[in-house]
DNA sequence: TTATCGAACGATAACTATTATCGTTTTTAT
DNA sequence: ATAAAAACGATAATAGTTATCGTTCGATAA
């Protein structure tokens, strides 16, 4: 048994999630992986190490590593098409239990910076910033 | 013909699009809606009033809308669930024309302020920005 | 105004992404 | 080694969205 197949028991010891041969393949080809593939691209890559592994299982265990916090979802926003009608310019607010969103002014959010160049000459155009929290209501609930 | 009626034609004709009753009611309506509701929750609202309305005409004109640019979408994000392999803090650069998403590091981008408090009690717990510009590749296209 | 023609509409089939179900297999705990 | 729990694979089902197509509406010109 290899140190990464040790690393890899201790990291689901850790999280309180079973060990199975799917999930460390999963897992080592997703840290492998550039960018923010889709879970397509995720099962075609795993495909080639177990080629019985059902696209299905790709999904499960994705979701429970974002459960478990070993990986975290890219975008928090819902499943559906969102459209902004407020044109003031505005940032969200996003309550991570309840998934409520709120619109917050540029000033009361305090954003400051507004660089124009960034790293690899990209040109910015404009910032939209997510405020990651609970809202009122859920630190209640969560007290 | 009422005022309202007015102010939508001479906004279909700023944007070049054809003036239809259910654009006008879709469009009157979603102004009128709080928050970010999703195509259904507008269908819903629309269908009130004009009951023969078609779910796809609905999302035929939502997305007119935002090609038009009278209203702008939430997230520029894919489609599919994205996962962030990258453990380091970082933020992410998305280019408008592409949707290539580059990830950049939370120093590069010179966020600031971290407040822990904003309106309405909602407690702080990280912050996501998303940068909306150019890459370098489409910005040389676009030359 | 009315005729014409292209754009938009409504109904619905099709498609994509995701989740649920369920019988079988693998892990874990004993 | 064994029994219970969890995970697996196959695939059906669902949600959200887009495409198709025949019909109707709206803009323009006579």
């Amino acid at each position: 048994m290899q140190q990464t197949s040790l690393d890899f028991r201790r990291l689901c010891a850790e999280h309180g999630i079973a060990v199975t041969h799917q999930r460390q393949v999963l897992y080592e080809v997703m840290q492998g992986m550039e960018g923010h593939p889709s879970p397509e691209e995720v099962f075609a890559q795993v495909k080639e190490k177990v080629p019985a592994i059902s696209l299905a299982t790709v999904y499960k265990n994705i979701h429970l590593f974002v459960e478990s916090g070993i990986f975290r979802k890219m975008s928090v926003h819902h499943g559906s098409v969102r459209v902004e009608m407020n044109s003031e310019e505005h940032h969200h607010m996003v309550c991570s239990r309840c998934k409520a969103i709120s619109d917050i002014g540029e000033e009361e959010l305090g954003l400051s910076p507004r660089r124009h160049r960034l790293p690899d000459g990209f040109l910015v155009e404009r910032y939209a910033v997510d405020v990651i929290g609970l809202c009122a209501k859920c630190q209640q609930a969560a007290s």
